[in-house]
DNA sequence: AATATATATTCAAAAAAATGAATATAGAGG
DNA sequence: CCTCTATATTCATTTTTTTGAATATATATT
């Protein structure tokens, strides 16, 4: 229950759900999502940590990277249903749509290096 | 978006997750849920409430009581597929288990006259 | 080793949510 | 109309979350 009241609430926040829309369609790195978000770079790294103590996101490393990606869900049936959902959820919602719109633009090669 | 969230606001607390597990039981009125749960009144209609405005659970009115249900989910997909999936979540947490088990008991004609 | 860069952490302040106590409302019955 | 009872609301207080600013860590490069 524990686990699961943990995943309610990194979902109950619309930075991390658009975060999560994000990831849908590629993996990013922090600078990715702190450009993205048009948000401080700590906020960014603070949000990713939340989602993916609640099993919603992975992370990897590469370098001086940290390319963060969706979570498959397999180590909580909380987290897997709503990953689920949400990759039909809020297609239609228009700070979705905007951001999945700018994402091509938002490479780490470009943006990071500032 | 806004909608979803409140639904994640609304489960990321155990006395209000406790609150829906015994409503896949059988409906309560708010005194009954205060008796199960061992919380004051105010406290008992409020978290209830907060379940309705999530759209997790319905009210219908009698009289002087009020009988709280689990909601069918037909006006929110993101109530529906949590109330599903919460039919069987948590059926091992200890406090659950008992409050199931002391459900019977719980009884509006014996216990709110008081 | 020194520097540069991507990310993480800490800590204080602000904002949001939860709680308790008191009180209000609404309907039933005399 | 008055009272009783189940439920709802208000308000002040406390607790929990969130945020911003500053700083720390880690890894790559020179």
């Amino acid at each position: 229950m524990e686990q699961f009241v943990k995943v309610m609430k990194a979902l109950a926040d619309p930075s991390r759900l658009k975060i999560i829309k994000m990831l849908q369609h590629k993996p990013m790195c922090v600078c990715e999502v702190q450009k993205a978000l048009d948000i401080p770079q700590p906020s960014a790294s603070r949000q990713l940590k939340i989602l993916e103590e609640a099993g919603l996101v992975t992370s990897q490393k590469n370098g001086l990277w940290v390319n963060y990606m969706l979570a498959d869900g397999m180590d909580s049936p909380y987290a897997a249903i709503l990953i689920g959902g949400m990759k039909h959820w809020f297609q239609d919602d228009p700070d979705v749509v905007n951001l999945v719109r700018t994402l091509p633009e938002i490479r780490r090669e470009d943006i990071c290096k500032e």
